[in-house]
RNA sequence: CGGGGAGUGGCGCAGUCUGGUAGCGCACCCGGCUGGGGGCCGGGCGGUCGCAGGUUCAAAUCCUGUCUCCCCGACCA
């Protein structure tokens, strides 16, 4: 798979100075990303496994739900942002070409999607439609901050459901509920789903997917059965004051900081009436398609994951996202019998398919270890001169620095394969 | 956009007040020792001090301008 005295991961013993956020501290620490400039970061080769995770959950539950993958340009015309009204929002990057011709950098798609739409779809037969793209969106943040939590630049997956009438609106709605519920389930994040306010985007209703963690920039309030965002649980009637906090129907309110990973928007005609975007339905009338967007962020759900597990040693990701399952930690010089146990090891784990990250460095057990408790993978094996005279490899899960029963050394290939499989089944 | 802070080797910092042409720890390279929790000894490489201009015999240090980065707030399809 590989091995880590090749491989890109430049770790650091102390965070940059000017980070604040256990995310920011730890990825840049874990050598999973560097920053560029204000806003800008680059993913390097761990950090950019992790996200790639998050992206084949997201693909996967889009697929299942009957979404079409495709991909649009972040550089477009300026035009459909005039007639949407867009052009004047301050985030959004513009600029000129060589002939001055008037661009911008696309903050999210619903321009770009509707335009095509608008020139694809003519028939009530062409709906409903349900498509996405994984793309990077441009905006120019008043002040990026956090590490990747909030960049000028990001991965987004976006998608817009177009129907024919409200109620097939509602029905897409949901499906991406579904597929949201399903996407934040596998990932292992703690999450809510919470009512949102519908801000400027309008439209007839709106949720957000919120993970709760320190560095959160926004307040979500929450008790049994209940869960929104503060200013929208602040709104409803019900929610009055208790003390120094709120309560709702008697139920204590508790207010937490969160990210948010995703939302989801019915935006009804709100584009497709300015860019055209019509149908004939079965009696000849021409009617605007409804749509919805909906949009969740890898880098979010990546820096979530630290947030939310992180310990004093470093990262420790869930199952679902870490960048290799296995960190094999083989102690001792090259050439001796105890590294010779634990090329044999990293042979037969990478050859049974297993994400194994083997830490050949010429490099003493103390930096190892703490490169391996950084980094975060699920499993550390250890195989060592100890392991020789045991004939046992170490076993140490993780989440909580749990020691796991050892596993045997040059056994069966097979044997080995499997317990190490029983064992990552085990694991959160 | 308002407020605060900071730019000196890859990272973390000292030096700036009291100008005299750059230093420490880590990392890196070479040699040796060590080999189960960031180990030890010795020898090295690497920066002209964000940038521009000015003052001065002399500027990391003083002056002016400018760029960049971070934090708090406002903002946040």
């Amino acid at each position: 798979m590989a091995r880590l005295s090749n491989y890109l991961l430049p770790t650091e013993k102390e965070a940059p100075a000017d980070a604040e956020a256990v995310s920011h501290k730890l990825m840049v620490r874990a050598g999973l990303v560097r920053q560029m400039g204000t806003g800008m970061w680059t993913w390097l080769p761990a950090g950019w496994r992790v996200h790639q995770r998050a992206v084949a959950i997201i693909r996967e539950e889009m697929d299942a739900i009957g979404a079409q993958e495709m991909l649009m340009p972040v550089l477009q015309p300026a035009e459909p942002w005039r007639k949407t009204g867009r052009l004047e929002i301050e985030e959004l990057f513009k600029l000129h070409d060589r002939k001055g011709s008037e661009l911008v950098l696309a903050m999210t798609h619903e321009e770009a999607v509707t335009y095509h739409i608008a020139q694809t779809v003519r028939s009530y037969r062409d709906l409903p439609l349900i498509v996405y793209h994984v793309q990077v969106k441009e905006r120019d943040e008043p002040r990026p901050r956090a590490g990747v939590l909030r960049t000028r630049e990001f991965v987004m997956k976006d998608s817009y459901s177009f129907d024919r009438d409200q109620d097939g609106l509602q029905q897409s709605y949901e499906l991406h509920v579904g597929a949201y519920d399903r996407i934040m389930q596998r990932t292992g994040l703690r999450f809510y789903r919470v009512e949102s306010d519908v801000g400027m985007m309008g439209g007839l209703g709106a949720h957000e997917y919120m993970a709760p963690c320190a560095a959160g920039e926004d307040q979500i309030a929450i008790a049994p059965g209940y869960a929104a965002n503060l200013e929208v649980a602040l709104r409803n009637a019900d929610v009055r004051q208790a003390g120094d906090g709120y309560e709702l129907a008697g139920q204590q309110l508790t207010i937490e900081p969160a990210i948010e990973i995703g939302n989801i928007f019915k935006l009804g005609t709100r584009y497709s009436e300015p860019l055209g975007a019509r149908y004939l339905d079965e009696n000849g009338s021409d009617l605007p398609v409804w749509m919805g967007s909906y949009g969740i962020g890898p880098a979010r759900i990546v820096a979530a994951a630290v947030e939310q597990f992180a310990d004093e040693r470093g990262i420790s990701w869930p199952a679902a996202l870490a960048p290799f399952a296995v960190h094999l930690v083989g102690i001792g010089r090259a050439g001796t019998p105890e590294r010779d146990a634990a090329e044999g090891l990293y042979a037969t784990l990478s050859e049974g398919g297993v994400e194994v990250l083997y830490d050949d460095r010429d490099a003493g057990p103390g930096e190892k270890f703490a490169d391996a408790e950084l980094l975060g993978a699920p499993l550390r094996l250890t195989v060592g001169p100890r392991s020789l005279e045991s004939g046992e490899i170490e076993v140490q899960v993780r989440r909580g620095l749990a020691d796991a029963p050892p596993l045997a050394l040059g056994g069966e290939p097979q044997q080995l394969l499997r317990a190490v499989d029983e064992l990552w089944q085990s694991l959160p």
